[in-house]
DNA sequence: ACAAATTTTTAGATTAATCTAAATAAATAA
DNA sequence: TTATTTATTTAGATTAATCTAAAAATTTGT
């Protein structure tokens, strides 16, 4: 098995190459985790000499098979985690981030299956996004910023893009959390802030930065 | 917070000093922690440095107060996994220890107390032995080995004072589980073995060595 | 296209946890 | 009580992960 710091390095590199495996410099890894860049490159030889990243001096890396079924398998055990956190001991969705990225590094692949199972095998975390089954393949809806969205248009909020605790209260405060529908009424010139309607009732306005950061299904 | 490593020397002391606190030697914690003396010796020095045990060169160490509640903790999370693994998981009483060994390291007091109130406070993991409460106070019953049991003498099983995956699976053969009433029939002069009644409908014989194991309460 | 700025890597140290081999202290046994 | 055995500690190395400071490669801007 892997380290629980080669694993963080390898979560790190999945996440930054956003899905399509583009290259990861060392400046982006070492920022998301915590680190210098000095420290980076040691890892990269080392993960590289392991067969789980491509790895070119200068020219930043993308996850090798291996290397990406391991960071899949690793997102894949945060998310249910997470889903346990909020479905069955309450938590908010705003809590379970940290807990989360502790469990995530426990190693048992009987554990997670039958705590897949016991949560019913959930598509989607608190924040919408989505649990890769345990052969690692992802079921994924196409979602849509708020920020991409032209007067008048409907959906259902489904997902964010951030996760930091300000951020989900600060939606918690204004309804809009996951499965509320909403209606773009206005969109505004001078700054792209963006004018809802939430459940065809209340209205909110929320700024273009939240808007980037909010994800619906249209 | 301690780390990974010093938590398992604290747990290893408190295990090894059998409740009483008693003092206990440097090659007992490096055969149960599976390492050499001259390393638990290191430890000992940084434990010591921490306030967490008392230790004086050559003479065994105690656990200070500090270093007792944070065992208790640890002996806390370990149990109240192990609960969960058995009950919401589905998993057998010999499949746990390894997976709880993990998870018993995850730090975070909101996680555990939510999770014990999720399994309903229980007083007693899959094994019986007691689970202290938040404060670290113990709720035990008084259990006694079957090989100190005379004939005729009646119990319930309610504990374990062995854990290993091969033992439980040859109780559970047995009928031996937790809950269990039994009396004992007969106990053999020659090598000890008990012969047992179990819930006054089949007998069985067990090793002495299997009849020490085995905790019933009376 | 070349100088300046930025990014990345190398070199050399540090800390935590471990080890082996040797030295020392304590316990035991003749 | 002295010699032997056993337990414990010290000394000196090793490995993983990190750091700072300096060097080298790449990118950018004029």
């Amino acid at each position: 098995m892997h380290s629980f710091t080669e694993e963080n390095y390898l979560k790190a590199i999945y996440h930054l190459s956003d899905g399509n495996n583009s290259a990861v410099s060392t400046n982006q890894i070492a920022e998301i985790t915590n680190t210098k860049p000095a420290s980076v490159t040691d890892m990269l030889k080392k993960l590289a000499d392991k067969k789980l990243i491509n790895y070119i001096r200068y020219q930043g890396v993308t996850l090798t098979d291996t290397g990406l079924n391991a960071a899949v398998n690793i997102v894949r055990k945060h998310r249910l985690w997470e889903v346990f956190l909020v479905e069955k001991l309450g938590f908010k969705w705003d809590e379970v981030h940290d807990i989360a990225e502790e469990l995530e590094h426990i190693n048992s692949s009987a554990l997670i299956d039958r705590l897949d199972d016991f949560l019913g095998n959930p598509a989607a975390d608190p924040h919408g996004d989505p649990i890769p089954d345990r052969t690692g393949i992802f079921q994924h809806k196409k979602l849509f910023k708020i920020s991409d969205m032209k007067q008048g248009q409907k959906g259902t909020i489904s997902g964010v893009s951030e996760h930091s605790s300000v951020f989900l209260k600060h939606l918690e405060k204004l309804s809009l959390t996951l499965g509320t529908s909403i209606t773009v009424t206005e969109v505004i010139e001078f700054d792209g802030s963006v004018i809802l309607s939430i459940d065809k009732i209340k209205e909110t306005t929320i700024s273009r930065e939240a808007a980037k950061n909010i994800l619906v299904m249209l």
